[in-house]
DNA sequence: GTCTATAGCGAGATAGAC
DNA sequence: GTCTATCTCGCTATAGAC
């Protein structure tokens, strides 16, 4: 948590915006989870929009960041990709929750008709590319590549929505259990790849 | 679009939820869509709450309506799903710039904690409910029955997702075709459905 | 049933002292 | 760099005339 105020601002935004959403989350929250005064902030952003900005950015960073730990990690395309289906069971508490971080700010962005929705969406993209890379590394031809990396993609989205709409209300009438959906969804993505790997 | 007052209240609040967002719609956008006043509004309902709960139960109607049209219609618990699969299609225009009306609704109610969050879920429970219908009468078991309806669910609204967030911006740069992604995975959803009926 | 007028609140943003 | 005080605006909601 130590860092400049600047990043404390950021960092706190982001889980809120996370949390709560964009529009939904005002000064005064942020404020109250940094521990400073509404008027400081334009001291560092001159708009609530900037704000976003910077957590785009930050997101992105982090994004990045984590991308190319599995690139250094895992030995095996197979196994990185398998990485980026298991967030889905690293993070399910908080997607059941809130929903994915990346999808749900480009669907709100998009509601709002907000400027930031194409930054946001090169969040996607950043996943997008990695993937595609490592089915071209498993000896795919690009265009095909690019199409698994978007099925994946579509496939963690959907589980996700899914498990936020039902998540926190339906365990008990509807016998919705979140996790064993999300575990069952995500073996269900395994063993896609394993198919894939084998060569269809 | 004729009705009673409160008929278009509702139905112009459905159209701008979906366009614009439960919260960042304003009572004067609803007015001035409907024509009346913003005060006229508080004979009809009490709150934005309530609107919102009227929203909710029109949706509910409709699609009950349309998936009783699909069980007279289609002959074929395959036809029926297909039915279900092809929305995306149908209705892809929409979807690329607002996404899912079901999907981005219960993200927004799941950020603002809303107590309405659970009756928007029941508009999938009615797809959800309806195509396991549809998979057992097919021969499968209860539980796989519910599984494979979670897995269509999950997988739409995947793609209703992406489409919205890339949609209106990737055109140009990155190459990204909302057209082409969205009929690409509705083929591959079909292909998996075929895979179904055949018995695994 | 529909209107105008307005209350009350919280939001984003600004000014200026320290 | 951080604070308090304040401005302005748009929102939900209310009051009361017609």
């Amino acid at each position: 948590m130590a860092g400049t105020t600047r990043e404390e601002i950021v960092s706190e935004a982001d889980g809120l915006f996370y949390q709560q959403g964009f529009e939904h989350t005002s000064f005064a929250d942020i404020a109250a989870a940094v521990g400073i005064s509404r008027g400081n902030f334009y001291y560092h952003f001159k708009s609530k929009d900037e704000i976003l900005s910077a957590v785009i950015e930050l997101r992105l960073a982090n994004t990045h960041a984590m991308l190319e730990r599995w690139d250094r990690e895992g030995g095996d395309p197979t196994v990185r990709i398998r990485c980026f289906i298991r967030i889905l069971i690293a993070n399910r508490a908080k997607i059941i929750r809130h929903g994915c971080p990346v999808g749900t700010l480009t669907g709100e962005l998009a509601k709002l008709a907000h400027p930031s929705l194409s930054d946001a969406a090169r969040l996607f993209t950043l996943f997008r590319d990695w993937l595609a890379r490592q089915f071209m590394l498993m000896g795919r031809a690009q265009d095909e590549a690019d199409e698994f990396a978007l099925h994946l993609l579509a496939r963690s989205q959907g589980v996700a929505t899914l498990a936020n709409a039902f998540g926190d209300t339906d365990f008990s009438d509807t016998g919705f259990a979140g996790t064993e959906f999300v575990e069952r969804e995500v073996a269900g993505m395994c063993a896609w790849l394993d198919r894939i790997a084998a060569g269809n």
